[in-house]
DNA sequence: AGCCAGGACTGAG
DNA sequence: CTCAGTCATGGC
């Protein structure tokens, strides 16, 4: 059987026992690209305290957050953990958008997108890919720490798949559907904060019946 | 009381 | 090039 139809089980599995997921959490694309850089390697109940502080200082806003000065942002940013280093990152970010108009719709329009945001100090191969599919719509798959831990323990690729091979495993195996994409991926995370954590083959798990037996 | 969370960058060797 | 170290808060 191939790879592609082996996904296409696992999506609907997931599906079938989460129902639809509605991602990503945030009500415009610049919160999607911001959340998407405070929640590297941090729980997202930490980035929710930190978006919430954004909002109450009416800096969700492109102009807005780019005329806070660096020390207020961080001090802003604070409940999302490493807040000097994402303040920078953040600002790294405003200052590539500034120069493209300054808003998330113009980003859509440049070539070669993805190479533009990880030339950007601190947005790396998954934080650019979260932007690309939930705030811009392209269809680039997100690729992270639960996608390679699930279908690790599954057998279908190797531990140490660097990111660009895991990605493409999902892109030859997958159509370019950016629902497709954004639904998949909300939904391996779902699971994983569900039923793996960090306990394999937990009963529970609706994907235990796709594993193959040990 | 550690360990972990929807990563990415740096410096040593 | 590889890889351990660094960044930091809050929940369990």
């Amino acid at each position: 059987m191939g790879r592609a139809t082996v996904l296409h089980d696992y999506y609907t599995v997931l599906l079938n026992h989460l129902g639809p997921s509605g991602w990503w959490p945030a009500q415009t694309p610049f919160e999607v690209a911001v959340g998407a850089i405070l929640t590297q390697n941090t729980a997202w109940t930490n980035v929710e305290r930190a978006i919430t502080a954004l909002k109450g200082a009416n800096a969700l806003d492109p102009h807005a957050m780019w005329a806070l000065p660096e020390a207020v942002l961080a001090e802003l940013i604070r409940p999302a953990g490493y807040f000097r280093v994402k303040a920078k990152r953040l600002r790294h970010f405003l200052a590539f958008l500034m120069e493209h108009g300054g808003n998330m719709e113009a980003l859509t329009e440049l070539p070669h997108i993805r190479q533009r945001l990880l030339e950007v100090r601190g947005i790396g191969p998954e934080t650019a890919d979260s932007i690309l599919l939930y705030a811009l719509g392209l269809p680039f798959f997100v690729v992270d720490a639960y996608t390679r831990r699930i279908f690790h323990r599954h057998g279908l690729i190797p531990e140490d798949i660097p990111y660009d091979e895991l990605q493409a495993v999902f892109h030859d195996a997958l159509p370019p559907d950016v629902p497709l994409y954004q639904e998949f991926h909300a939904l391996i995370v779902r699971a994983a904060k569900a039923w793996c954590r960090t306990r394999p083959r937990c009963p529970e798990c609706p994907l235990a019946d796709l594993l193959p037996t040990p």
